[in-house]
DNA sequence: TTGACAGG
């Protein structure tokens, strides 16, 4: 961690959203200025920081600090104060004025600020109303310093407090006297723990009833974390009661009155009273609706198009069986529609087809998927250019951590997207945000495809998207089911189906490519997967042990991640003399090591070179959740190059290996997407919420030719018999069928 | 207890 202080020579980039900035700091003793980039809540050119970070090499930016912290500081001799009165800080002040107050001031010239402006109209050139003026802009700052201090007693960062005393000024203290839990509506990064804490100190009870409305709107605020787009009334009180530590009944009564001020929405579903987190009820109704104007009929020849699928299949030499024929007609018929199918069930073949059927017609086509990855594959399987959800509506100022205040699309209904055909790829993993986001950029005439596999894992935002659009049944639903992977007959897919069904899984003694291996001490399981991969598996399946992938639940613990990787790194590529290594944050790098990219990185270069050392090929673009191999570490040029699939070379430097992770084992919810010849699954034990079916499916399918669970089967069983998805709350499927009722009365 | 997305 570097420290340094300097003015802002100028602001390069910054979006005001959310503060992310990329400016320039310049300091007379310096030969240079050096550039520095973060979330600076406020800056103006001219300011004098203290900026601490790290110093990082950007590929195409050179070398800059990542700002961790800041903060402005008041210039001490005359030449600092003369350079921040000039900066053009203090409208109305510039270089020759400043030099004059300075020069008549000098040390002195900010106490004079402070307590007797009216002196400064001293200095020719500057009258009486100027000098209040530009006082009371002084004053501002100075109060908004102390502003600072005051926040930060009560334990807030310098980030927060920035935030808060933008949004009230000096009301700020009438504010936190008043009702704390103010913050926690107005401000994003103030949730209620922070103004909870605020109001402790500042004495409110605990049974205040800005407390008790502040938890109720905290708590439906949190079961989004959880996937919930509402909570039903018994049970948003009874969190709430709990977080509150106090009486149920004391709880429920404010409901009520927050329902009647609209801070929370309240809707009947049955005979059960929900309560909505209003921006994720109107986003639920808005989707519905959207989905339902979007929806029309698109007639056409069926003769011709027949023939034209004819074509295609004999010039692609495929065939399509009737279901993917299916598929393709109500996608050309249909303005919505939705393909489903789990693995090996022929989505790819289905969505090319598709794709070159409006392609011929001189359509324009989009292709999207809601993770880098996927959009990756997606490019690769079809020819075309796929990429994320978020980059093709250009999205723009998320923030760091669960901020998500800034984040906005630049396409949307104002702006929408020009295309005929939308085909989005992994729908399972969308959540109502992001299909809100997709929708309001979409205008009636575009068809919009969704391929996916509802059985996998749920997004990792609220909403039960997909599912939610098939229960509804307001539009086509084409579900793939015969499997044409060679493997048609395998343990594997035919375990996988039963999974999804809910019946426990069949180890046959003479299966060749399902296996579980029964162990109850995590340091047995921990022995049998090293023998597995190292010695057993390889030859069986024909891979080497990079090939296989060992996939765990969870990333702590005994058979977390962070533990299997630390000694399969010890099995699979010990350390040795000629290869070097490197830490880094706790975990040892060492030159071989199997390591797994967890950040979409569109900057990064990659090159393939062939066997005499020539670049013959190169690109951009390393995304999350593709894996590779280290191929060396230099500690004197302070990179590490990284061989990912099909021999591309990617170079990092060293303070870009927070995006680097060990990958001999890795989540279950890093594998979705991708595929392995072998599987070891460890399974012992772990919370309930996250041991459930979708898991398992999502793991177990995750394996081309063998699946080897190590551990308890009765965990195995109790998972499959887990279906949690069920307790995601969420109605998007009640509110398309409410609409589309209501549409259907108004026509009659 | 796990998770994605981006900007000069």
């Amino acid at each position: 961690m570097e420290e340094l202080e300097g003015y802002v020579e100028n602001i390069v980039f910054r979006n005001e959203e959310n503060g992310y900035t990329v400016l320039h700091l310049s300091h007379p003793e310096w030969d240079d200025e050096i550039c520095c980039v973060g979330c600076f809540s406020y800056v103006a050119e001219g300011q004098y920081l203290v900026v601490r970070g790290e110093r990082v090499f950007h590929k195409e930016y050179g070398e800059q600090i990542k700002m961790v912290s800041y903060e402005e500081k008041q210039p001490e001799d005359s030449m600092a104060i003369e350079k921040y009165l000039g900066s053009g800080a203090i409208k109305g002040i510039g270089p020759a004025l400043a030099a004059r107050i300075v020069r008549k001031f000098k040390e002195d010239t900010f106490r004079i600020f402070e307590e007797e402006p009216e002196r400064l109209a001293e200095v020719k050139g500057i009258s009486i109303k100027l000098a209040i003026q530009a006082a009371n802009q002084f004053n501002e700052k100075r109060e908004m310093r102390q502003a600072m201090i005051f926040l930060q007693d009560y334990g807030i960062s310098m980030n927060l407090a920035v935030k808060i005393y933008r949004q009230y000024g000096q009301e700020m203290y009438e504010v936190l006297r008043t009702n704390p839990y103010k913050l926690a509506e107005d401000i994003s990064g103030v949730g209620f723990k922070i103004a909870d804490e605020i109001a402790r100190q500042a004495g409110f009870y605990q049974d205040s009833d800005f407390r008790i409305q502040a938890g109720i709107i905290y708590c439906l605020q949190q079961s989004t974390a959880q996937g919930h787009c509402y909570l039903p009334q018994r049970e948003l009180v009874d969190v709430t009661a709990q977080l509150l530590g106090l009486d149920p009944a004391l709880v429920d009564c404010h409901v009520d009155e927050l329902c009647m001020n609209k801070q929370i929405i309240c809707r009947e579903i049955g005979d059960q009273r929900c309560l909505y987190y209003g921006r994720l009820y109107y986003m639920e109704m808005n989707c519905a609706r959207m989905l339902l104007d979007l929806n029309l009929d698109f007639p056409v020849k069926e003769k011709e198009l027949e023939k034209k699928v004819k074509s295609i299949e004999r010039e692609e030499k495929i065939e399509l069986d009737e279901m993917q024929k299916t598929a393709v007609f109500q996608a050309v018929q249909n303005g919505v529609m939705v393909i489903m199918g789990g693995p090996g069930t022929g989505k790819t073949t289905t969505i090319n087809t598709i794709v070159r059927i409006f392609e011929e017609e001189g359509m324009d086509i989009l292709l999207a998927a809601p993770t880098g990855r996927a959009a990756k594959r997606m490019s690769e399987t079809t020819g075309y250019e796929a990429q994320t959800i978020h980059r093709l509506l250009e999205m723009n100022g998320a923030a760091d951590g669960d901020d998500r205040s800034g984040m906005h699309f630049e396409r949307n209904e104002l702006q929408p997207l020009e295309a005929d055909v939308v085909i989005i790829d992994e729908m399972s993993m969308v959540d109502i945000y992001l299909m809100h986001a997709l929708l309001k950029a979409l205008v009636p005439g575009t068809r919009l495809i969704m391929v996916g596999d509802a059985n996998q894992l749920p997004s990792v935002g609220p909403g039960n998207v997909l599912k939610d659009i098939i229960q509804s049944g307001f539009c086509d639903v084409v579900r793939l089911e015969k499997v044409f992977r060679q493997a048609a007959e395998s343990d594997i897919i035919l375990n996988a189906h039963r999974i999804n069904r809910g019946e426990p899984v069949e180890f046959r003694k003479e299966s060749r490519d399902f296996f579980c291996l029964e162990r109850s001490q995590p340091q047995d399981i921990i022995n049998v997967v090293i023998q597995l991969i190292v010695q057993k598996l390889p030859p069986y399946v024909n891979a080497s042990p990079y090939d296989i992938q060992v996939l765990a639940p969870m990333r702590k613990g005994e058979l977390g991640v962070l533990k299997l990787n630390e000694l399969l790194q010890m099995y699979l590529n010990p350390s040795m003399p000629d290869k070097i290594e490197k830490e880094f944050h706790g975990v040892l790098f060492r030159e071989k090591d199997k390591v797994m990219q967890i950040k979409n990185n569109y900057q990064m270069k990659w090159q393939k070179i062939n066997a005499f050392g020539d670049t013959y090929e190169e690109g951009e673009g390393v995304f999350n959740g593709d894996s590779g191999v280290i191929r060396t570490i230099s500690t004197l040029t302070e990179t590490v190059t990284v061989e990912f699939e099909e021999g591309k070379m990617a170079e990092y430097d060293f303070s870009d290996m927070e995006e680097l992770e060990l990958a001999y084992a890795i989540t279950i919810h890093k594998s979705q997407g991708s595929e392995y010849p072998a599987v070891i699954l460890p399974l012992l034990s772990g919370p309930k919420m996250l041991f459930n079916r979708n898991l398992l499916y999502t793991a177990v399918t995750r394996a081309k030719k063998c699946v080897t669970i190590v551990g308890s089967r009765q965990m195995v069983d109790q998972m499959i018999r887990n279906i949690n998805e069920k307790k995601r709350y969420s109605s998007l499927c009640q509110r398309i069928q409410e609409l589309e009722a209501s549409d259907a009365e108004m026509l009659s």
